[in-house]
DNA sequence: CCGGCAGGCTTTTTT
DNA sequence: AGCCTGCCGG
């Protein structure tokens, strides 16, 4: 093993928590100061201590970052680093239930549930014990299961989620407690764990257990969590038990870029730390490699307008540099043609397409955009919103594969069969009840006497369906006869675009090619569904990301776009103090992904769902910014939208003219009697009268 | 009980 | 623009 010179590497504050392997370690590192470069080179300085790296673990925010430190750390100490366990925690989790979840009584070949499963057997349990009562209020399946899990993410009883998040559904708290026993229930007799139970069961586990807790504990004795404000108090309690031999932790945050409490994550976890492992060596890293000192001026400012005051200020090692942008666009339509347009002259400028981003609040924020970049030829990957596994082709097809490892899964099994004309859900409910009794469920079916119409195109379907799973010849060439199987129903089911879906599905078989387990092909579906860059192989192309998925990373030229009220801050954030602060970081997080160039990007006209056109004030994350920390570019066209775009307004002449009908958001609709001076304009509202309106404050579509 | 159809509603962020 | 819901005819 070579000799590796850290210190010409690392600057003294990172050679410290490199070299410090024994006791606590917390290091507050700022965006961009090198410290995924502190990680590698703290695996490799345990390395060449001659720790077993089967010793070590390592957990990240995503699958992805923990793959990318290891290789850099072979690099360095050679491939012997692969042998470091990484990954997130869930996927940790997973892997130690596989091998110890019998002690709560599950088999090693439980399914994990993603998302939609949990909403629907939500959704199915709460039919089944018939507590959506006629006329009363009951949450939306998606609300269900965040309520569900948000309960256990901050570990409170549902009455604290629903007082907090769902004022008007406090009084269901009993309701739903019922509902989630029996989800609980449920997911016991099948041989089910959602997300949040690999961590809750894997903790329950190390709480009740002794025995299993100290091997483990043994067994990693190096414990590495990188952004540790993004963990919730379960994950902070697992570090903590895993850790209870030896202590030997090293968590590594910043506490300014928190953004994930939607899901639990509490910022103020990270500043626990030292009180949680007592003795904790402390460091701060607040040298910034990343960027120079005008975008980190910009930067800093953004952040010390937030009300909590973070631990540190950034310094740039970096010299020179210009401050950022901010282009005001006439609309979202000249947003995107001026972030396309910047992007051809830096393709001429020679800056290789992966090193531009453009970052957005929401996924659907990037739709115009993609159109027009599509509409050039330039290829781009997306990162967060949609994932490739949303799609209901994709579920169909995973259904197959999960009926194949628990036949009673009656959630794919309604998936499946119900793809046969003639045959309902209640249908699939009945049948389901005869497998259920039958020694072989399938064999059940076979021998059913019925004259419906549905009958033998089910013995058909699952007569095949027992034929592929019999041949014994890998995860692809399975999921491939799955999908000749599916195909005739993927093509009823969509006959406008099933050759796109088609495509998709054999996508995912060449994924399955990397599986050898079935149930590990599942599992990893749930946990970490492949995103486009994986599934289709692009890499040197243009990143679109939602803020939140573009956490860690870092590009030469960042655009963000959208910065306008009503989509940054999003606006179900504006209820509650601590959600718009958390929106603050998430924009600073945002801002910091920026290595050269930085363009604040906002549309003075915005289009809402319903087709109107609204005017747009800049987000006030911008207003807040000081006026000299950044360069200011207009739009050169006309400030009038109604020549833009596919606005229904482009026949009516101007946007607010009189007689056109309008929608305010509390005055509804109404009739413009009068232009005045200024942004002022009169309405005569249906229901409130006569009101002089500010375009440039309220809320106004076009009908 | 099934499925087609129309109209309304929604759209944060994710392991 | 798509998804869900509710309604209605087979």
């Amino acid at each position: 093993m070579t000799n590796i010179d850290f210190s010409a590497h690392l600057n003294p504050e990172q050679l410290e928590a490199v070299q410090t392997i024994d006791g606590p370690v917390l290091v507050i590192a700022g965006a961009g100061s090198g410290k995924t470069r502190t990680l590698v080179y703290r695996v490799a300085y345990l390395m060449e201590q001659g720790v077993d790296p089967r010793n070590i673990l390592l957990l990240t925010f995503t699958r992805k970052a923990a793959q990318e430190m290891l290789n850099r750390a072979s690099e360095l100490v050679g491939p012997e680093s692969m042998l470091v366990n990484g990954g997130t925690f869930h996927s940790f989790c997973y892997l130690q239930l596989r091998q110890f979840g019998g002690v709560l009584g599950y088999p090693s070949n439980f399914t994990v549930l993603d998302r939609r499963d949990i909403e629907d057997i939500l959704t199915h349990l709460a039919r089944e014990l018939n507590l959506k009562k006629e006329g009363s209020t009951f949450p939306k399946k998606s609300a269900l299961a965040t309520i569900c899990s948000k309960k256990v993410n901050c570990m409170r009883d549902t009455r604290w989620v629903l007082t907090r998040g769902y004022p008007h559904l406090v009084h269901l708290a009993p309701v739903l407690d019922t509902l989630f026993d029996a989800y609980t229930e449920y997911k016991r007799r099948h041989a089910l764990m959602d997300y949040d139970d690999l961590l809750v069961n894997w903790k329950r586990i190390l709480d009740t257990e002794p025995d299993i807790r100290e091997m483990v504990s043994r067994r990693y004795g190096f414990i590495m969590v990188d952004e540790y404000q993004d963990t919730n108090l379960v994950q902070a309690e697992l570090v903590r038990l895993m850790a209870s031999t030896h202590n030997n932790v090293m968590a590594v945050g910043d506490d300014a870029q928190s953004i994930y409490s939607f899901r639990g994550a509490n910022f103020k976890n990270i500043l626990e730390f030292p009180n949680m492992f007592p003795g904790t060596k402390v460091i701060k890293l607040e040298r910034n490699y990343r960027t120079h000192q005008p975008n980190l001026d910009c930067t800093n400012a953004i952040i010390a307008n937030a009300q909590e005051k973070f631990t540190k200020r950034l310094v740039a090692v970096r010299r020179g540099g210009d401050p950022p942008i901010l282009y005001e666009a006439m609309d979202e339509n000249d947003q995107a043609e001026f972030v396309v347009a910047r992007i051809r002259e830096l393709f001429m400028l020679g800056v290789e397409p992966s090193e531009i981003a453009i970052l957005f609040r929401a996924g659907f924020h990037s739709f115009q955009l993609e159109g027009l970049l599509n509409r050039y030829n330039i290829e781009y990957v997306k990162r967060g919103g949609l994932k490739l596994l949303e799609g209901a082709h994709i579920k169909d097809l995973i259904s197959f594969v999960k009926l194949l490892v628990n036949p009673l899964d009656i959630i794919a099994l309604k998936r499946v069969f119900t793809l046969i004309p003639g045959l309902g859900e209640r249908g699939v409910e009945k049948i389901y009840e005869l497998m259920m009794h039958a020694q072989d469920p399938f064999e059940a079916i076979l021998g059913l006497k019925s004259r419906a119409r549905w009958a033998s195109p089910l013995k058909e379907l699952v007569s095949r369906l027992k034929t592929i799973w019999s041949k014994d010849e890998g995860l692809d060439s399975l999921i491939t006869e799955l999908i000749h199987l599916y195909e005739p129903f993927l093509q009823s089911k969509f006959p406008d675009d099933y050759p796109r879906r088609l495509q998709e599905l054999k996508e995912v078989s060449v994924i399955a090619g990397n599986f050898k387990d079935v149930g590990e092909f599942l599992a990893e579906m749930a946990l970490d569904p492949p995103d486009e860059e994986e599934a289709y192989g692009k890499r040197d192309c243009v990143c679109l990301s939602t803020v939140h998925s573009a956490k860690g990373l870092e590009w030469k030229v960042v655009f963000i776009i959208s910065l306008v009220e009503g989509r940054f801050p999003s606006p179900m954030a504006l209820e509650r103090d601590e959600e718009l602060e958390e929106e603050r970081r998430l924009f600073y997080v945002a801002s910091t992904r920026a290595k050269d160039t930085l363009y604040f990007v906002y549309p003075r006209w915005i289009n809402v769902s319903g087709g109107g056109v609204i005017p747009g004030k800049a987000s006030r994350f911008i207003e807040e910014i000081p006026p000299g920390l950044f360069r200011r570019w207009k739009s050169g066209r006309r400030q009038d939208p109604a020549h833009h775009g596919t606005s229904t307004v482009s026949n009516k002449g101007g946007p607010f003219s009189v007689g056109t009908r309008v929608r305010h958001t509390i005055f509804g609709p109404g009739t413009i009697v009068r232009v005045l001076g200024g942004e002022k304009i009169a309405v005569d509202f249906d229901g409130a009268g006569e009101k002089v309106i500010n375009t440039g404050i309220a809320r106004l579509s076009i009908l």
